[in-house]
RNA sequence: GGGCGAAUGGCGGAACUGGUAGACGCGCACGACUCAAAAUCGUGUUUCGCAAGAAGUGAGAGUUCGAUUCUCUCUUCGCCCA
């Protein structure tokens, strides 16, 4: 028998969707959209398993779609701006440019061969000045609009990288790169004012239904709202301080402060500018990182001032005042006070410079001994030594009631704190978007005009080892305007800005004058499905967001907030890993298997363990590379395999069992489908059943739902069903409409997953017409008889086979024939029968 | 330490709103074809038991006629934040 031949077909069909122009999108007001997108990829040079599970997904959901009649807009581009490219340059002496541009044509032949249903006449590259000089437009109008400002800052800086690292770039207080010590240091950055929409971005949350539970829970702790107190403090000094006030979510816990802490940056600290131990100290300070991470495992250590502070409730108890390595200036007011009792930092810190220690809240109401040694009380509890709050509840009255006496007294107020910090984007590297900012003779800001836009990239060849690269760019910098010259801005803007606004470019990728059409994008957006890693749940999904509000800001041409309506997370590729015995990692094809367990070198000369199984990752070496598996199984094999071992949302393990059975099933799916080409030919007689109407109704019922679900790998499961149910069923005396009518129907609903076969065979068919998603009918699917199952005392004793709807009465009746059930009964005493109705009857003796 | 989630055969996993646990696949075993092997096809495969039957969805309780599903406690693992 003829062999599929998978070369032949998937290529024929990939070039035909090319050249027709298949996916080719177009705005239609008259036909319902659907927006699928999927992470768009960084240029790596090669696909990866994950892409291939990631756009798997997509098209399995854009393909649906479109079958289903909806207008989809199904696009990619490449997120080709960032560090790779120029470490690549620095190693291999080749421009990022060049280096780019190849790795996406590459790329872009991969994704082809997948068989993707993408519209290609909308790519985008965001490393194209013809994509970022639209993002140069939105950074100078954001700027009018208040959004984007300059200011000095402690960043995270990478010795060895010689940049700024963002927050979550900082692992263990390492570098996620280098891996270098980061260091604390000052400089001018730009900065986006995500903090003006800190209540937005928090509350849109709400609305979004169609997102995971957990990643709008992460969202919700990264922006980190909280409620608390901003209390002023009286210092008494014999230098010129009045006040110092402090942001705390525990007042309550006043009456326990023993001391009083500042950040190294406090204004405060101009008074002490000339004392050479805080001096040390301030050194001392800035190797720590920034992070609360690493804030908090660091020691803590404080510089003793002569200040006291005056507890707001109690003017007779005094603190002394600290500048405290871990009170941070960007975080509340730069001034905390402490409770050491109730706080282990602040225990840790007591314990260390011997201050008292008051508890305040004790577990139990009554006890009154409570004491705090080595360890702070958090809990819930009431609320002691503390004058007129005793005996309150902690924390919920406790906290209301401190706050209305501090309210009442003016001694401070209730205040609502974020954790969300503004967005620094500045970045000191070549390969990156340029801010669209000049300076003049007297340092003074200065936008570029939007006529002068884009501010081109210079073409750098050869990338020094360190340093920002655009400021050697002596010639580059300089700019003219008016008459005038200027210097230009030699950083680059961080590409989560360029993701950030990608997905209305795809609306209108043409558009010249601004980034995106707003007609287009009225129709188009939101996108309806966003698919991607898990890992990008806070920050790239949090800058989107952002963004979209910004360009809403005071817009009177756009509405919208929320980008994503539908949000999915796709699970890793793994797969296990092999260690030679001195502990060097080997790759899954570097390995045999020898008599069925024991795994050995392809020489076998020596022995290989196996270690856990673990995400794809270069350094483990357990990849496999996505174009051997598709020359050698082909694209449909692929992609029925990576749906079908696991639900998408979690890991799948790859495993070479796995994809050799997905290649053979769409073989033995080629010899079915020969064998019923061949009995349409012979068929001419009349039906003997509606079997086979029946068995195609429900198998479309079952793949729209699990489609809708995206239970994809059960549709996996569905489709071996088919084939089991369909070979039996052939044998049965059809017309030669009926079979043809329904084995068609069949074979469009797992068009979406193996898009080529299934195309081909319609095709055989004689199907030219564009095919619909099929509908089903319940009437047809239900079925006259059906089992009821028999309970006695809740335990399944047997089935009984019955006409539909039928009746307690009818079934008791037809139990009493059945020996096999009666036995269990034998003369016992019915106590109660539940009855549901087609499903199953339960009888208590 | 806090938050979120998960735990089902040898393995990946299925089970709609509580109603036949283990679909489907992998692996394994046996059989057919073959001189033989591979491929292919067929049969079986939760555990114990010859069988009738019994037990069984991480552990323990609870609600219920009935719990993988709901509630509580615990254990382990994963992710996020610290």
């Amino acid at each position: 028998m003829e062999r599929y031949n998978f070369k032949i077909i998937e290529e024929k069909w990939q070039e035909y969707w090319n050249k027709e122009k298949t996916f080719a999108t177009k705005k239609d007001k008259n036909r319902k959209k659907f927006y699928c997108l999927e992470m768009f990829p960084y240029p790596s040079g090669k696909i990866h398993m994950g892409h291939v599970r990631n756009y798997t997904i997509g098209d399995v959901l854009a393909r649906y779609k479109s079958l289903e009649g909806y207008n989809v807009l199904h696009p990619m581009g490449w997120d080709s701006f960032g560090m790779p490219a120029e470490n690549a340059a620095r190693q291999n002496m080749l421009s990022p440019k060049n280096w780019t541009e190849s790795n996406i044509s590459n790329m872009k032949i991969q994704l082809k061969r997948l068989g993707l249903s993408i519209d290609w006449d909308r790519e985008i590259s965001t490393c194209s000045s013809q994509y970022y000089k639209h993002q140069q437009e939105f950074f100078l109008e954001l700027y009018d609009k208040g959004l984007v400002y300059r200011k000095e800052q402690y960043v995270n800086w990478d010795p060895i990288d010689q940049t700024v690292l963002a927050n979550e770039q900082v692992i263990d207080g390492k570098g996620w790169r280098s891996g270098a010590i980061v260091e604390r240091r000052k400089l001018n950055q730009w900065f986006f004012n995500i903090t003006k929409f800190s209540s937005e971005l928090l509350e849109g949350l709400e609305s979004l239904d169609q997102w995971p539970n957990k990643v709008k829970v992460m969202q919700k702790n990264w922006i980190g709202k909280s409620f608390g107190a901003e209390i002023k403090f009286k210092i008494e000094n014999s230098k010129n301080i009045d006040s110092i006030s402090c942001f705390t979510t525990r007042p309550d816990t006043l009456f326990g402060m023993s001391f009083l802490a500042v950040s190294v940056d406090h204004p405060l600290s101009k008074f002490y500018e000339n004392d050479e131990e805080f001096k040390e100290f301030k050194k001392q300070c800035s190797t720590t990182g920034t992070t609360e991470e690493s804030i908090a495992n660091a020691e803590k250590i404080g510089f003793k001032t002569d200040l006291i502070a005056v507890n707001p409730l109690d003017k007779n108890l005094k603190v002394p005042v600290y500048f405290a390595n871990f009170v941070l200036m960007e975080y509340g007011l730069g001034a905390v006070f402490g409770c050491p009792a109730h706080d282990q930092r602040d225990l840790d810190f007591a314990l260390k410079y011997k201050l008292k220690v008051t508890p305040v809240v004790t577990p139990e109401l009554n006890n009154l001994n409570f004491e705090i040694k080595n360890k702070a009380f958090t809990g819930p509890g009431y609320i002691f030594n503390s004058s007129f709050l005793n005996g309150l509840k902690c924390p919920d009255d406790s906290i209301i009631k401190t706050i209305e006496h501090l309210e009442k007294e003016k001694l401070g107020i209730k205040k609502i704190n974020f954790r969300l910090k503004d967005w620094g984007v500045s970045r000191q590297r070549y390969w990156g978007c340029p801010i669209p900012i000049m300076y003049d003779a007297d340092g003074k800001v200065h936008k570029i005009p939007k006529e002068m836009l884009p501010v081109k990239l210079p073409n750098i060849d050869k990338l020094e080892p360190t340093g920002n690269p655009l400021d050697k760019e002596i010639e580059w910098k300089k700019i003219t305007f008016e008459g005038k010259s200027y210097l230009r801005e030699t950083d680059t803007l961080d590409t989560f800005v360029d993701s950030s606004w990608y997905f209305l470019r795809f609306c209108s990728p043409q558009k010249n004058d601004y980034g995106f059409d707003y007609e287009e994008a009225k129709y188009w957006m939101p996108v309806d499905q966003y698919i991607g890693g898990v890992e990008h749940a806070i920050l790239h999904l949090l800058y989107s967001r952002f963004f979209m509000q910004a360009i809403s800001y005071k817009n009177s041409n756009i509405d919208l907030k929320e980008p994503f309506k539908g949000l999915f997370t796709q699970g890793m590729v793994c797969h296990e890993t092999y260690k030679d015995l001195e502990n060097n990692w080997i790759s899954p094809d570097e390995i045999t298997i020898k008599d069925g367990k024991k795994v050995l070198k392809k020489d076998e000369s020596i022995e290989i363990k196996v270690g856990p199984i673990e995400s794809m990752s270069k350094s483990k070496r357990n990849t496999i590379d996505p174009e051997k598996i598709i020359d050698s199984y082909g694209a449909d094999s692929v992609r029925l395999f990576i749906l079908s071992d696991s639900p998408p949302e979690k890991d799948v393990q790859w495993s070479e069992e796995g994809i050799i059975s997905s290649f053979k099933f769409i073989q033995k799916l080629w010899s079915l489908h020969l064998k019923i080409l061949d009995e349409i030919e012979k068929r001419h007689k009349k039906d003997t059943g509606k079997n086979l109407l029946k068995f195609t109704h429900k198998f479309i019922k079952k793949i729209t739902n699990n489609l809708n679900n995206f239970s994809y790998n059960v549709i996996i499961a569905n489709l071996h069903e088919m084939y089991s149910a369909l070979s039996k069923e052939i044998a049965n005396e059809y017309t030669k409409e009926t079979l043809e009518e329904n084995y068609k129907k069949i074979l469009i609903s797992i068009l979406p997953i193996i898009p080529h076969f299934s195309n081909e065979c319609l095709n055989l068919l004689g199907t030219k017409e564009s095919v619909k998603w099929p509908e089903y009918d319940e009437t047809i699917i239900e079925e006259d008889f059906i089992n009821i199952v028999v309970q006695i005392n809740g335990r399944k004793r047997g089935l009984i086979k019955a006409k539909k709807d039928i009746g307690e009465n009818e079934i008791l009746e037809n139990i009493k024939k059945e020996n096999n059930i009666m036995k269990y009964l034998n003369n016992l005493k019915i106590k109660k029968k539940i009855y549901i109705p087609n499903r199953l009857i339960n009888i208590i003796v």
